[in-house]
DNA sequence: GCCAGTGTTTTTAACGATCAAACGGCTGGT
DNA sequence: ACCAGCCGTTTGATCGTTAAAAACACTGGC
């Protein structure tokens, strides 16, 4: 394996002569910067990363603990994340070093050792719950990192996010049952009160509000697991209601598969009588018939975004500039409208 | 951050007396290890990674590349494996470092930057195909990994291997239906011939034999994509045939999943008239009603052992030593046997 | 012919750790 | 009293790279 030295006696030079013509060629006279390079490539040369990190303490590794899945939660768009996350990072000629970690602050010393020893610069934090601990923790330990999801209920938070507009996203959910003819339209929700599931049931109930359509308590249904099952259960109770729901917008892909179960099972067709909507665009989404129309995140946005904040987010950078709601959009398929 | 260093100094020892204390403390006189402890402890020290890399030249690093997701192909337990392959890392200080890279041979130059520019000491591969070109080439180059999968059709394997017993799998799965009473067992399987496949099948195939159970070709159907209306249809070619089934072993979960679906629709209950089992234990077996039976893959033990490979097999081991078949266990839930 | 100014290249000195060899203190055999 | 051998510790060199400063070469003005 060829190292500098080796490169700079073979084109008979200095070592910072090569390493400049790396990182500085502009400094170089042409010819010798041809030389140089010529030699670079004759001895496939590549510079050694950790020799040039000790140097320079630019890591350039960024570290994902992966969720220890809990029971009965399903990731289905993880693998789809973790590519635009590392898609991303090469971009930047940055990587993703995995770890696992326990949950809440016990994780937290794993984290402190990964950035203490140098083996990453920062990190990204998914799965953010409210009142998330880890966030504080890492700003007070001045640890570098960017949080995938708000710290819900806190008055400000603690470094940079990105998150995806539940609210809105449900919003056009509403919104297109409602063009599509629906007028009475259901909100399958989660059991636990997380931001995430309060601010996109809020996205439901205001614009169903806006829009002139009920939104009384009757018509969300918090189920008590993610669970296919849990949501036809909750999709029999809105169809057997005194008015019956004719559409449907659940808080998951799973639970909207669960509502169009029981729409099958009772002889209605999805996207006929009645109107469903997932959130996720999970790949199941696509893979069940009639497919499901689901709110869809953009991942490759939320990545670049995560990675662009957590390299210019400073301690003084203001807090405008390192918060991103972006925008999710809705993809119709037929579980909503046939055709 | 503290250095060796400023320990030595507080601890009134050379630089190397500290380096003892923690790679070789047998070799410090018990007070002196203790005061050199208590420094290290006191200034809160963590060994720079890069610099000890620099010196040793063990990076500690393990590239996986993120499977990027064909069309219909859904990795339901790519977080679990990659969950497992990472607290398996840790357990020897080791971490998973991820990449991105084309499919094929056209990905092998992303792999050896990685190598020549010491981001990782080796790597692990998935997604093992039918005549990989990969295991080949990393091999030439000399560049350790180890792969979960087989390349089959090769007459030997470059390099080591993990693998599951997916034919010992399906014919659990078909022993275990033939223990439930049924007497005509179908399969659905994928449309190429991949090894993967053929393995699979030919357990199925097997074991009907071995018991006196038909396995005729008309019994075994090739569905056209991993989808659950794939698995619908073919479950119903099955249930339509002259001799119905009363049995059907898939060769995924989500197929499977399918199969689910076309009996409850024709007012069959899973488990009662024909029992139904998957493939993979996905998180979404136990999340359908009935329960999915499946055949469960042991991803902590395939974990722990393509690390155990990947740390052993040097060029001189012998290839008995460095291929792991692994068996699969039936997990038996509503879909096979009510109750 | 000297000097300032510019542009290119080399020299020196780290970065933070480990390895190998040398060193000094102590024990015990002769 | 001397030396061999062991143990614990220190010294010096090194891993491959980059930052900063010094050295060198050339140009043009006086």
């Amino acid at each position: 394996m060829a190292t500098l030295k080796e490169v700079a006696a073979h084109a008979d030079v200095s070592v910072q002569t090569v390493s400049n013509a790396l990182n500085a060629p502009h400094r170089l006279r042409p010819d010798t910067l041809q030389r140089v390079i010529r030699s670079i490539e004759l001895l496939n040369y590549r510079p050694n990363r950790n020799a040039r990190t000790l140097r320079t303490s630019a890591v350039e590794l960024i570290g994902y603990c992966v969720p220890n899945r809990p029971d009965g939660q399903v990731h289905l768009v993880m693998d789809l994340f973790l590519h635009a996350l590392c898609s991303a990072a090469e971009t930047t000629d940055r990587h993703i070093l995995l770890f696992t970690a326990p949950a809440g602050l016990d994780g937290m010393p794993v984290y402190d050792d990964l950035h203490a020893r140098r083996l990453v610069d920062g990190f990204v934090l998914s799965q953010t719950e409210t009142h998330d601990p880890r966030h504080g923790w890492l700003k007070d330990q001045q640890i570098p990192f960017v949080s995938f999801g708000r710290v819900w209920k806190e008055t400000t938070q603690p470094g940079p996010w990105v998150d995806v507009d539940g609210a809105a996203g449900c919003g056009a959910a509403v919104r297109h049952l409602h063009e599509t003819g629906r007028r009475r339209i259901g909100f399958l929700s989660w059991w636990k009160t997380s931001g995430l599931a309060e601010d996109r049931l809020a996205g439901w109930r205001s614009t169903c509000l806006e829009l002139g359509l009920p939104a009384t308590a009757g018509l969300a249904i918090r189920c008590t697991e993610d669970t296919i099952d849990e949501g036809a259960r909750a999709a029999a109770e809105l169809l057997d209601a005194r008015q019956p729901v004719d559409g449907i917008v659940a808080i998951s892909d799973i639970l909207a598969l669960g509502a169009l179960r029981e729409l099958t099972r009772r002889g209605l067709t999805p996207g006929v009588e009645v109107g469903v909507t997932g959130f996720d665009d999970s790949p199941l989404a696509s893979v069940v018939s009639p497919a499901l129309t689901s709110v869809h995140q953009p991942i490759d946005e939320i990545a670049t975004e995560l990675l662009g904040l957590l390299t210019d987010a400073g301690p003084a950078s203001p807090p405008s500039s390192t918060e991103r709601l972006l925008q999710p959009h809705l993809v119709i398929r037929g579980s909503s409208a046939p055709g």
